[in-house]
Order: C-alpha cells, then structure tokens, then sequence
DNA sequence: AACTTTACCTTGGTCGGCCAATGAATGGGT
DNA sequence: ACCCATTCATTGGCCGACCAAGGTAAAGTT
C-alpha cells in the first residue's frame, strides 16, 4: 500500500531509500564490493583470487600453521577454509600433511613455489592500499583507521562471536 | 627468501603482516563481513538473504523497473541480478513480465505478499545501522561518511567502470 | 531494405562465504 | 575403563558475486 503507483515517480529520487535509511551500511558494502574488485585486478597477476591472499600471507608469515589457526586468524567460517585450501592445494600454492600430535588435525604450509609470489603479493597489497587512500592525507587515514575500528568493534560484539583476543602467550 | 625459517618465528606477531601491510584494506574487509553477517542476522526474520533486500527496496521505491535499472542502481553484475531475480521470483518476493514497449526487455516489480515485508525490512536496516554507529558521535558519522564516500571514488576510479553518472550524454 | 552495431538478458562456470550436519580423534568425568 | 562432551576437519547445500559467451531484439548505417 505505501507503494506509490508505478508510473508516477516522476520525481524520481535518485537517491534509494537504502541510502536514506543507513547510508554507512550502504557505503560499507559498495565500498567493499569496489575494495574487492580491485584487489582481484591487483591479484590477477599473481594467480590468486581476491580472498586467498590473506590466507597465504598468513603462512607466509607463519609457516606451518594447523588449519584453526587460520580459521580463527582470519575469522572464516571453518568450511570455508577448507574449501579455500582444497584449490590452493590443488593449484599448488599450498601443500597440506597430517598433525603428527594430534591425528584429527591438518597442518598447512605454503609451497616453495608460492613463495615466489610473496613479494609480488605485497606489493599488490600495498598499491592497493595506496589508492584506496590516495587523496586522504595522514590525519584522515588515521581517522578512518580509528572509526573503522570502532565499527567493527560494534558488529563485532553484535556477531559476539568475535575474536576472544587469542591467547597468544600460547604454549 | 624474506621467509623465516618455518620453526623460527617463536616471535609469533600478533599482528599478520597483512594488517600492517594494509590496514585500511584489512579493515575494510573485515567490517564488510561482519557487517553482511549482521545483516543477514536481522534479515532472517525477513526470509531474505544479505543482498537482496536492497534489490527489494528499490523496488518497493521505484515500483515497477526493467532490469537494467536494477543492474545499474545496484551497481551489480547483469548475471548477478538475473540469478536474484530468479530465487526471488521462486520465493515469491518478485515478478517479472515481458516489457510491452520492449521485447528483449524485462520488467521487473515487487509482489504484494512482499510489500508486507517493507516496513520490517527498512526497521532492521535502520537498526543495523543503528548498531554499526553505536558510539559514534553525530561529528564521527559524518566524517565516517565522508571519508568512506572519498575511498569509494578513488576505488571507482580505479575499476573505472563505475557510474559514469547516466546522464548519458556520453558519445 | 539490408547490414552492422549496440543494448538486454540468460546460461554456465568459478570463487568466497555461510550454515547445518557428519565423521574422527582427543579429553574429561565418573 | 567407560562414556560423553569438545575439538578438528570435511561434505553438501545455498547465496552473492564475478567473468565469458551466447541469443534475441532494437537502433543506427549505408
């Protein structure tokens, strides 16, 4: 009923209420999709797909790391991982060999020649960054980094399934 | 070769390098998902999927639209709208019917069993961004808003396909 | 009028991502 | 020792989203 008739918006607000109603929420998610495409171009070189960057700078950085390890670093779903590292293995970029301490677990590394593609990832990473931010000078970012925390903070706790800040100290 | 022997990195930085590397990127992706699961959370009442209710606003808001429409307020995909339309055409939120005016056209329009859903929709998307800003003071939103509306054009204008505002005029 | 380009949508395939449910191994109670 | 709860990982199903390619109809050219 609050429909108006079809043929009569003549107005035709070029603004969707979705932007009115929670212009944040609709920024997050155009910026995201647009943040996501451009790193999938800045990743198309490297054969990578837009996602499995961060898994594989995480061993880089890492090395042999058990799966829950990146489940919980990345804060994926579980399936999710596992279907990730199912391609990366089969593309080579990664290799995955039983927990010799723990016969339910699987330890993953990345392959020597993944290891190529390091730099080169980085440097994709990093001239991403440089133009999402390109025009934003140093008090800017650091604002932006400072809100974005604290927004993540908030869904966070809504989600509540939020990082339990790893114990870390670890073993 | 800047890879750390495997069983060396006793160090164990809490912090992956892609955090460092690409902090707003990290962060960007992070709230991004957090925030898609937010929304799917108060949208399962709804029985819609994170995505589609956007599509569906439009719809409530414009009332009857070709799919091109939908294709370029979105800013998605043609094939990503066709497949929406067609769950949401089976789940009865939607219904397309050949543009008279057209015939390789589709118009597309939102079914009145649909409209019921209108005002929840818009509520829950108010209060997740509610949620989203919790904290954050009126001049904090508007900065958010701001610096999110600046990376969203340099990313534009990097995937230099965005809406190069319809006017058209174009050629 | 005939031809070529352009626009509109669909299909098929691939990925990331989620949830729910399942199998295997570990660990804790009693 | 036994059983039950937890943890680790996988499978299957589904959705949003992309790209590439294809088919049909409308414009624009000649």
């Amino acid at each position: 009923m609050t429909r108006a008739t079809p043929a009569e918006d003549a107005c035709t607000n070029a603004l969707p209420t979705a932007a009115l109603g929670g212009p944040v929420s609709h920024a997050v998610s155009r910026v995201a999709r647009l943040h996501r495409i451009a790193a999938g171009k800045a990743l198309k070189g490297v054969d990578l797909y837009p996602g499995q960057e961060l898994l594989m700078m995480h061993l880089w950085d890492r090395g042999a790391v058990r799966q829950t390890e990146l489940i919980r670093a990345l804060e994926l779903d579980p399936s999710t991982v596992t279907k990730m590292l199912q391609r990366l293995e089969q593309t080579g970029h990664v290799r995955r060999r039983p927990d010799p301490a723990d016969r339910r677990a699987v330890l993953v590394e990345a392959t020597d020649q993944s290891c190529a593609l390091h730099t080169a990832v980085e440097a994709a990473w990093g001239s991403l960054e440089e133009h999402t931010l390109a025009g934003l000078d140093p008090a800017e970012r650091t604002e932006l980094v400072r809100l974005l925390a604290k927004v993540e903070e908030n869904l966070c706790r809504e989600t509540e399934d939020c990082p339990d800040r790893r114990g870390a100290a670890s073993a």
